[in-house]
DNA sequence: GTCTATAAGAAGATAGAC
DNA sequence: GTCTATCTTCTTATAGAC
């Protein structure tokens, strides 16, 4: 990692923990491993490093989203691996959706930055709206459209599947963000969420 | 209100829009009316306007909750109430949780003011938890538990039930608090995702 | 590119008059 | 209880040596 990187990197650490205002350059530079002038060799000034994290992170973000199955460039052709759907695999796709969103270091850290800034900057909380609800909803909506269309699923609104699919999720998040003691707990929440999810939408046999 | 009200209201206005770090003393006073000095004659310290709040809501919250239906004191009493309920009642309870949560000065302005210092204060990440999350969940799993029991319900786990019930409320609740525009597309997903909940639970007809 | 020294300004809090 | 004046400290940012 450059030097740059590190600053963006040590920087977003702390913006997610103390939002942007209550961070001092001199803490970034600590954490980095310089002194404060340093940094201005790499940015011109605080706000500079942000948003350079913010563009950093949305490149990223869209070159990840389709792998992980998060907003909808792709969910047509993921559908089909749908398509032999199981309890099991539903499971599946809504814990991993959990643990990433959870644990990845980029998506951990972004989101509780965003989650402290949303409230002042409305170009942040439009790109929290669509990270963390609109791209995973539509996303899944087409999913269940499929599934419905395939009659795998009884037929119901699929957007309204894929909010009552993916809200308790997001809103163990939530929880977990505040505590993370309770990853466990919100985790088999999850499951039991999803096996009755299924029991209730789904035509195949467990 | 006496001016020491309006300090702590003032200041829970600016608190809850940009954090209690970003939020300058000599702001509060402007917001007042009053320069930032005579602010000391009222509290020993910003601190201490901000100990205050947090206090003050506490003491409304315990006193409204149970009223509203969102912590479980008294949910047993309140589950003969919905007897006889119907899609209609449990569409109008969904509502008017969100709209409580959404619109209820306080309860508006906390939240927000809670949201931008969770990850700073362990003590706040338990209270935000508890009063968005745990109580109301607790609050409805000893509804549903009722209603399974009196057979209104198909037999679920309760608590699920609860999840799911909630889940997509306190998710829209966080868009619409980024962006109030969305509040009429939420109460119409709320509605539907009602209507969809009481269609997979209920036995009654509509 | 990193450092030390320092400028320039902001912010929390106090002193003391009214 | 409110004001003006002021203190002290903190914070961003720059200047200039190495």
């Amino acid at each position: 990692m450059t030097t740059k990187e590190r600053i963006m990197d040590e920087a977003l650490t702390l913006f997610s923990q103390k939002g942007y205002g209550d961070v001092y350059v001199g803490e970034i530079a600590d954490a980095v491993g310089i002194k404060a002038p340093s940094l201005y060799k790499h940015f011109k000034s605080k706000k500079d490093i942000f948003d350079a994290i913010i563009e950093e992170i949305g490149k990223r973000y869209e070159e990840q989203a389709s792998s992980i199955g998060i907003n909808g460039n792709n969910s047509m052709e993921d559908a089909f691996l749908y398509l032999d759907i199981s309890e099991e695999v539903l499971i599946k796709i809504g814990k991993d959706l959990f643990l990433y969103f959870l644990h990845d270091g980029y998506m951990s850290r972004f989101r509780k930055m965003l989650t402290l800034e949303q409230f002042r900057n409305p170009d942040l909380a439009m790109l929290y709206t669509k990270q963390f609800f609109t791209d995973p909803v539509e996303y899944q909506t087409n999913i269940f459209s499929i599934l419905c269309n395939m009659e795998k699923f009884k037929e119901a609104d699929p957007k309204i599947m894929a909010l009552q699919f993916y809200s308790p999720i997001y809103t163990l998040l939530t929880v977990c963000d505040r505590d993370p003691k309770m990853e466990k707990k919100a985790v088999k929440l999850i499951e039991y969420h999803i096996r009755q999810f299924n029991s209730n939408y789904g035509k195949a046999k467990k």
